[in-house]
RNA sequence: GGGCGAUUAACUCAGCGAUAGAGUGCUGACCUUACACGUCAGAAGUCACAGGUUUGAAUCCUGUAUCGCCCACCA
């Protein structure tokens, strides 16, 4: 019949791509200009435009698209600004490697052709991670879609570089910087992992030269170290001063083996007397330890590793060689000369590039630098004095500690795909390898365009700056980047500052901190109020998912198996604030067959709407409370479902999405299809109009709100139903209806006990059908004995309930009822149950039954006798805690008494 | 070396002061006119360990163990 026009099976496909497009195409991910409404704006975390999304990115629009879609609904301006980030050494390397598979290196191409070719690859396939957004039903206002590196940003980038410049806060410097040899670049300490790695602590031998008359000489020191290479580079050796061990030493010489070069003895306190032997070896140009004792001691910086990883000319005979085949040599060497005392097996921590996983090399160069100190003091007050408030609160203390140790940011790249410092030089010779800057005699120009010529004495040969900034120098103005400042806009002017950023916790260093100094610097307000961390996606052995360790769960595989919304809801019913998530591919299983359930109790209510509406009724959305033809089970549902958007509500409030995806799931499922779905079929199977059409109301009304409930989450499906349902009226889209509240008038605590309690004896009675080995067709009497008046009163008014759900032909309802012979029973909430099982009871089955129920009232009386017992309990519990545990007590006691009785009846 | 978090049913996780909950998996029975991506029922846990606070602890405190993250200049 009608059946047949909705498919059995929930197809995510048939509908995803319509409404995708559909929320974009009607301009619903577009805010509209209200002043009465208050703006709620998100912008991005621009994922690089190499990106192809995984399921962190997948998670994080989840959140935010939930979030977007929530607030809209609820009446806000809302705006969520999508953008991509041009990802610097991220996407310098993926063309590199391109690059490579042509046998070229960017140098072979040259700066201009390399970012022709950038741009290019960027042309073609930047947007992919976008569209992909667009797949996951990502409200965004595509109209305001920005990149790092258009026209734009570029012009903020410019304007912040030149404030900062002009205040004194950027400046070059000749300092010791992280070094990644294999991208040829330096890098800030935050983009420095440290991994444990197994390596040897070698212990060398250095003689001593001095000290002839104590006997000292020859006798050699010896050094610990891990990388024996850099001892080419050593200009002193040094022990802690207050080391009795040394103290006659301080001062004297040492031979540096394999170079020959005589180096001094200091002491300084950064040496730990405990360590190895006490004695270490100072390379001031490759340690950054070392290259502060160094500065303390004026010690020579002898630089023997380039920035290419290979041994510089002042390495001698090793020259050339790369820092590993170097090490190998050296050891070589020093076994020959027998100086290699001994070598342990080490465990270490090895800093390397977070871009690539080399290990860096710490070399002195010259950078820019960008101070810190102030903006970090008023980002730290911001979070400290709720300005911009952090979820989980958990995030605080690392966060602001953080702050406190900053030091000057490193902000030069010498890469070429970025930013490139505004900063121009006036040159005298007009092609060298050397750094401009070290070419000009006339003070630098800091201009967003080329100068025709030099301020100082007019020459007009120019050269601009070659490093690039940061990639998260731009990224830190994204907030107000996007609204074009330094620019003002009616944008900028209304969406800033913004409301909420929700990110991972990998990126509140690298990005929120910075975001947060400078929105304060620039714009002089916090760039959002809330920030949303959330956790990782992990494997199920709680791994990150990565390439190499072939884990990757694909989401774009997941939407395609199992649909967009069933991704969406597993990563939500997941995001526990505060910890990270382990998925593995049967969740999704669970999460489409929910799709499916919702699917399907649509389909069950749209049968019944669609006979009412043959003939001639329809249905009512507001339910009227005092309205006499609820029946029990209504007014139970429309309870549960108040307190159901109350949580979800507050899940949402309080950016715990797990709750609110849980909550609705709970409630679709285990109320209203299980047990309302149900009972409400007795009435429209029934042939009473005015009932049938109450409880088909009932339904709609429920069915409709739970669609806009969970939109947020799911926002396929339910708009589809929506759609479907027809309940919307002139509302394109489940965007353009409000979000539901809580209606209290609804909320109605002595119904839900009541149901609760006829349910538990529903669930009794078919107990006994199953144990008992009584298959479904069969009908059963049921007996009710209870002595309570009220008791006795809500059996009978929930009687065909009880019949129906429990398939029963005969109900009897009683006080007193006495027990049929041959019957099984079960006794809850003070009513006895009889079940008469004439030719189908087999009584040791039902004594082990009996046995087993008495085992735990046993237990259960025990229990609380013995709390009873305890004076302190009765002197110090609250008194509702006591009466609470004395009714369990009268139960127990009634309940066990019962059950010996009916243990006696069937005993042979 | 510091900081944070985790340890609850076979698995993934909720709960965070009144003797334990969900989903998946498992067992049994059902094609009951929304759904077998389903229905009904069941089994399954000294809530890591040891102390303490409390009338009462999975829940609060202290310590231990294991795991995971973050920060830090351990040669």
């Amino acid at each position: 019949m009608e059946i047949a026009e909705i498919s059995k099976a929930y197809d995510p496909k048939k509908v995803e791509a319509y409404w995708a497009e559909f929320w974009i195409k009607e301009g619903l991910s577009q805010p509209i200009f209200d002043p009465k409404k208050k703006t709620f704006v998100i912008v991005i975390p621009p994922p690089n435009v190499t990106g192809s999304l995984h399921m962190g990115h997948a998670l994080n629009n989840t959140l935010q698209d939930i979030i977007i879609r929530w607030k809209k609904m609820c009446g806000f301006e809302t705006l969520w600004v999508p953008g991509t980030d041009h990802g610097g050494i991220a996407t310098q390397n993926v063309i590199e490697k391109l690059l490579k598979a042509e046998k070229k290196s960017r140098h072979d191409l040259g700066r201009e052709k390399f970012l022709e070719r950038l741009w290019q690859w960027r042309k073609e396939s930047g947007d992919t991670i976008l569209m992909q957004l667009r797949k996951l039903g990502a409200l965004l206002d595509w109209s305001r879609t920005r990149f790092t590196m258009d026209e734009q940003c570029s012009q903020s980038v410019i304007a912040a570089f030149t404030e900062l410049f002009n205040k004194g806060w950027i400046y070059r410097g000749k300092r010791m910087v992280n070094w990644c040899v294999r991208c040829q670049t330096a890098l800030s300490d935050i983009e420095v992992e440290f991994e444990e790695r197994k390596g040897k602590l070698y212990h060398i031998r250095y003689p001593l030269l001095s000290g002839k008359r104590d006997g000292w000489q020859g006798v050699p020191l010896v050094v610990a170290t891990t990388r024996p290479e850099t001892m080419l580079g050593d200009t002193a050796v040094a022990v802690h001063p207050e080391d009795s061990r040394y103290e006659k030493i301080h001062g004297w010489w040492v031979q540096l083996p394999l170079i020959e070069k005589e180096i001094t003895i200091i002491s300084d306190t950064a040496i730990d007397p405990k360590f190895g032997t006490g004695v270490v070896k100072v390379t001031p140009a490759h340690d950054m330890v070392d290259f502060e004792i160094g500065e303390r001691h004026h010690l020579a910086q002898e630089i023997v590793i380039g920035y290419d990883g290979k041994m510089t000319p002042a390495a001698g005979k090793y020259a050339g060689l790369s820092r590993e085949e170097c090490r190998d040599k050296v050891i070589e060497d020093l076994k020959a000369q027998d100086l290699l005392e001994k070598v342990e097996e080490y465990k270490h921590s090895v800093g390397v590039c977070y871009r690539c996983n080399t290990a860096i090399e710490p070399l002195v160069s010259d950078q820019w630098f960008l101070k810190v100190e102030e903006m970090a003091k008023k980002a730290h007050s911001a979070t400290k004095n709720g300005t911009v408030k952090i979820f989980p609160d958990s995030w605080n203390k690392p966060y602001l500690q953080w702050l406190e140790g900053l030091k000057d940011w490193c902000i030069s790249r010498q890469i070429w795909w970025g930013h490139r410092i505004p900063v121009w030089y006036c040159v005298k010779e007009e092609k060298s390898s050397e750094h401009p800057s070290k070419r000009s005699a006339c003070p630098l120009i800091v201009s967003p365009a080329k100068p025709e010529k030099c301020l100082e004495c007019g020459g007009a040969q120019i050269e601009q700056d070659p490093d690039v900034l940061d990639t998260w120098f731009s990224s830190a103005l994204w907030p107000f980047s996007v609204f074009g400042w330094p620019k003002m806009s009616a944008d900028l002017e209304r969406y800033y500052p913004t409301t909420l950023l929700v990110t991972g916790h990998e990126i509140l260093y690298l990005w929120v901190a910075r975001m947060v100094m400078m929105g304060y610097e620039f714009l002089g307000k916090e760039p959002f109020s809330h920030v949303f961390i959330h956790g990782i996606v992990r494997d199920k052995q709680g791994r990150k998912m990565s390439k190499s360790l072939g884990n990757v769960i694909d989401p774009l595989i997941m939407m395609d198996k199992f649909g967009t919304d069933a991704l969406r809801y597993v990563l939500t019913s997941q995001s526990v604030p505060g910890r990270d998530m382990q998925i593995s591919e049967d969740a999704f299983t669970g999460a489409r067959n929910f799709a499916n359930k919702i699917w399907n109790v649509s389909r069950f209510v749209q049968i019944y709407l669609k006979q009412e509406e043959a003939a001639g009724s329809k249905p009512s959305l507001t339910i009227d409370p005092s309205a006499q033809d609820l029946e029990l089970c209504d007014r139970w549902i429309l309870s549960r479902f108040q307190k159901t958007v109350q949580t979800v509500h507050h899940g949402l409030t309080e950016y715990n999405l797990a709750l609110s995806a849980r909550t609705l799931y709970q409630f679709i499922w285990s109320e209203f299809c299980d047990w309302y779905v149900e009972l409400s079929k007795i009435r429209l199977l029934g042939t009473d109009r005015k009932q049938k059409e109450t409880a088909l109301n009932v339904c709609v009304y429920l069915l409709d709100g739970v669609l806009r409930l969970m939109h947020p989450i799911m926002p396929f499906i339910s708009e589809e139903i929506y759609k479907s349902l027809g309940t919307g009226g002139a509302a394109r889209s489940l965007l353009e209806v409000s979000y539901p509240q809580m209606d209290p008038k609804l909320v109605d605590e002595s119904v839900e006990t009541n149901i609760q309690i006829v349910m538990d004896i529903i669930t009794a009675a078919r107990t006994i059908r199953s144990e008992m080995d009584v298959p479904p067709p069969t009908k059963i009497s049921l007996y009710l004995s209870a002595i309570d008046k009220e008791k006795i009163k809500l059996l009978e008014e929930c009687s065909h309930y009880i019949q129906y759900l429990c398939k029963s032909e005969k109900i009897l309802i009683g006080s007193k009822l006495s027990r049929p012979p041959k019957s099984a029973t079960a006794i809850l909430h003070s009513v006895e149950i009889y079940i008469p099982l004439e030719g189908l009871i087999d009584f040791s089955k039902e004594r082990q039954r009996l046995a087993k129920e008495l085992e735990q009232v046993q237990k259960e009386l025990g229990y609380v006798e013995q709390r009873l017992a305890e004076a302190k309990f009765r002197k110090n519990a609250p008194a509702e805690e006591v009466s609470k545990t004395e009714e369990r007590k009268t139960v127990s006691i009634q309940k066990l008494e019962k059950l010996k009785e009916h243990l006696a009846l069937i005993q042979e």
